[in-house]
RNA sequence: AGAGAGGUGGCCGAGUGGUCGAAGGCGCACGCCUGGAAAGUGUGUAUACGGCAACGUAUCGAGGGUUCGAAUCCCUUCCUCUCUGCCA
């Protein structure tokens, strides 16, 4: 959520920011937030005038009764009963204000860096980096899913009975490399420094609310209406959460976080090749890589964070692309987002593995986490967050790339994971 | 699920109707002390909104109510802890 000051004092950086994503009525939208905030001073400042004299009496009622002049009090007790009301209807109408604005601000997504080129869709994406060789598989390559029922690894079926689509089930050497998989990005990340956290998977409305999931997005997860909890789409919310509310010394900064978690995503709305096999689950598991940084440094922090993803790729010799989304594309929250994409010769088509992104203080905001600077004043921290990485496609892309006549190929470095190096 | 206890500042913790934005401690900042440090010692130190500022207002989990006046009394609600039950 952007705050209101910063859209009084940089209206125009504002418009021109929410240009680049597209963003429709901004213009209107700006305006009202700026009379609805207006409105809400205003009130503001004649509700405290009202309570401050109502104090004021109220102390002199006090002084009275003590010195024991009982008429004295009497005759301003009867004053004070109009200003309560006077009182009560301008905390009202305050209270009216500043839902409505509240509301506006929801509605508002975060400006995009000055390096985000303006664009409405993933086609205006730019390509700023592309790595690793793509191989050379000839006519008999099969796609991931043929693969999987081929070895035996994944049945999408079996999935489908137990639950439904977008659930598939992991078997034999499909599960081992699942755990290999997770075993070695956790190894990799808090090799890099991060600090493993083991986080609940079901998170209540504050924390979807304070890392942007709500509101408007509520159809994107599972909900649990017993209790209120929503099944998390990414670890994002619970990792990033655990910082909800604090305020933080500058010795604090940098904090690194990383955690596995499955994922839970609705996604209704898909259909065809696109999500055909591994490439779009309901459930799928991820291991997220999570930062809390001073601002000055979160630019920094997040090419800390695509360099390492890098690394990752690199190790596991995939072909792979980075872009930087253009303003559409961005999500609703980030300011700045850099998406990595492997590519799966068989499908012959880029799969989003890990998408790594500063929010500035737009989810800080909400949290309320804050450290304090020089001056010795609260100031909202940076947030970000990438996945390191997400399962699904990475394992699509490595059935896919390194399929052999003889089997599937385990890249090196996954081997002391997985115990075998072959799975045919 | 049943019974009980509790939610107060960055943290811990006192506070049962006005003098309480709130004692005390810890932490933090600055100073003294010291060759330097530790210890000791002095001072300062909540947040938000409005205002150029002086200052005003609000906030003691949240929302209502009683009262001239509420951290304190009443109601509702959320959360946490302990015991019992159930269970990995």
């Amino acid at each position: 959520m952007l705050q209101v000051q910063f859209i009084r004092d940089h209206k125009e950086t504002v418009l021109k920011g929410l240009a680049k994503r597209n963003f429709e009525n901004a213009e209107s939208i700006i305006e009202e937030v700026l009379s609805a905030d207006e409105k809400r001073r205003a009130t503001q400042v004649s509700l405290d005038n009202t309570l401050a004299e109502s104090n004021k009496i109220s102390k002199e009622i006090g002084a009275f009764f003590k010195s024991g002049e009982i008429q004295k009090a009497s005759l301003l007790k009867e004053k004070t009963g109009q200003l309560k009301e006077q009182s009560k209807a301008l905390s009202e109408a305050l209270n009216e204000h500043t839902t409505a604005l509240q509301s506006l601000l929801f509605q508002i997504p975060n400006i995009p860096h000055t390096s985000v080129k303006a664009g409405n869709s993933e086609d205006e994406n730019e390509r700023i980096f592309s790595e690793g060789t793509i191989p050379n598989l000839g006519k008999n390559a099969l796609p991931h899913w043929e693969l999987a029922k081929k070895y035996n690894i994944i049945d999408f079926e079996l999935g489908n009975k137990l639950t439904g689509a977008g659930f598939p089930v992991y078997k034999g050497k499909g599960a081992k490399l699942q755990r290999a998989l997770i075993n070695y990005f956790l190894d990799k990340n808090t090799q890099a420094g991060y600090t493993e956290v083991q986080v609940p998977h079901l998170v209540n409305e504050a924390s979807a609310m304070a890392t942007g999931q709500l509101p408007d997005k509520e159809g994107q997860m599972y909900h649990c209406p017993e209790d209120d909890l929503y099944l998390i789409p990414t670890a994002e919310i619970p990792i990033t959460n655990m910082f909800r509310g604090n305020l933080l010394q500058k010795s604090d900064f940098p904090i690194t976080c990383t955690g596995y978690t499955p994922c839970f995503r609705r996604e209704a709305g898909s259909y065809g090749a696109h999500v055909r096999g591994l490439n779009r689950l309901h459930q799928f598991d991820k291991v997220e890589i999570v930062r809390i940084e001073h601002p000055e440094n979160s630019y920094n922090a997040l090419n800390t964070m695509v360099e390492h993803i890098k690394s990752i790729l690199r190790e596991l010799k995939l072909p792979y692309r980075i872009l930087r989304l253009c303003g559409g594309d961005t999500g609703f929250t980030a300011a700045l987002t850099f998406d990595f994409e492997v590519f799966s010769t068989a499908q012959d088509r880029w799969l989003e593995i890990s998408s790594a992104s500063n929010f500035e203080t737009f989810q800080a905001n909400r949290l309320k986490l804050r450290f304090k600077n020089k001056e010795g004043k609260s100031e909202l921290a940076h947030t970000l967050n990438g996945s390191a990485l997400a399962l699904p496609r990475v394992l699509a892309g490595i059935l896919e790339n390194y399929q052999t006549a003889e089997g599937i190929q385990i890249p090196e470095v996954l081997i002391p994971y997985t115990g075998f190096s072959m799975i045919n």
